[in-house]
DNA sequence: CTGTAAAGTAAGTAATCACTTACAATACAA
DNA sequence: TTGTATTGTAAGTGATTACTTACTTTACAG
């Protein structure tokens, strides 16, 4: 009989390395050669584990998106401190601004939009984004009956803009590290707390 | 004696074209056969016009902006109400959110800031953007007495963060229209005249 | 007219793209 | 060992890319 099949495994093996070159080049410019020499492998291996490039792109953007939403889940389940979820939320986020390529990515597959199933997965990714961002706003406004005039979900859309922005402030480098960091907290405590 | 070269009104004639080629197709995608089809002449022409694609691409960003900033201040020149100039810029701005393809030509041009020039132009885009709104945002400042919390400066990029959010949503259909601009303009109020 | 350079036409360049084919090597159940 | 399906290697596919070359036509200053 032949031997077990491994290409479960082999997937989650290269997926990392496939981000890493998608976040670094975009879609277009991470040509399949490319990611094929990144993983040590031959083109053709890549196509066996995954039926085409654009397939490969969208499980690396899930990949990321995922492994970031676990990196917090991590970190906000850490029994601690007497500050709210979000409040720590908010300062892990501008502490490692653009730490994994998530965002490079996402502006990556932001070009890619007239492909159906490109733009359903980035539709996936936001409203899942939002969904618990505002999860995480409306438990802290109950705890804490801090009240700010708008509603939660627009709060949560809000502080994804800021979020996305500083991204695209750290590629162009509009601001520095600690202009970025400032301006980030002001911000998103604002909206948190209200004024 | 030769023909009088012409080559600078070509030119004006042909960036509202390969700007909505870039707005539409993104960077890569807009292939300059296409560039050249769409503008009804050969290839090589536009290579008589322009150095590289490159170039040319840049040349439709800055053209996409500066009909933007024409148009705004235009709107904002004629004599008005009692409304304040940054006020009706909100209002303008919610009313054409993606109108020009401008917020696309720019998604495109961050996926090609390892191209230095590229990079740079959107350094002076996003300056110019940012102290034009933090002009408004001052004069609103002085003349109304409203004060909120944030400096002017603080106050402009935010805003910038949440029209470049508008787009994404556009693009991905997050919100529909009326949700968008509902959104759009609560929080951008809200940053204006304080809480 | 006429000379000249701009404007237009048509074809072609090497390089690169996503994806494939053909085949040898390997590892495991029997 | 042996049969079989997986894994690896090497080469090649036609299509498309940004950019060029060679050449003809046109418009205008003198």
């Amino acid at each position: 009989m032949p031997r077990p099949p491994k290409s479960e495994d082999r997937r989650r093996e290269l997926l990392p390395v496939l981000a890493a070159a998608f976040s670094e080049l975009g879609y277009r410019r991470a040509t399949t050669a490319e990611l094929a020499e990144r993983c040590k492998v031959q083109e053709n291996i890549l196509y066996r584990l995954w039926p085409d490039k654009k397939t490969i792109f969208i499980a690396a953007l899930d990949y990321l998106f995922q492994r970031r939403m676990d990196k917090w889940k991590k970190e906000l389940d850490k029994a601690s401190s007497t500050k709210s979820r979000i409040v720590r939320l908010v300062e892990l986020t501008s502490k490692d601004l653009g730490e994994n390529g998530l965002y490079r990515v996402i502006f990556a597959a932001l070009n890619e939009t007239d492909n159906v199933e490109i733009k359903l997965a980035m539709q996936r990714l936001y409203h899942r984004y939002h969904a618990s961002l505002d999860a995480e706003m409306v438990t802290h406004r109950k705890l804490s009956g801090s009240s700010t005039p708008a509603e939660c979900g627009d709060l949560a859309w809000a502080l994804i803009s800021l979020v996305s922005f500083m991204n695209i402030a750290l590629d162009l480098e509009l601001m520095d590290s600690k202009e970025r960091k400032r301006f980030f907290s002001a911000m998103a405590f604002n909206l948190i707390e209200g004024s």
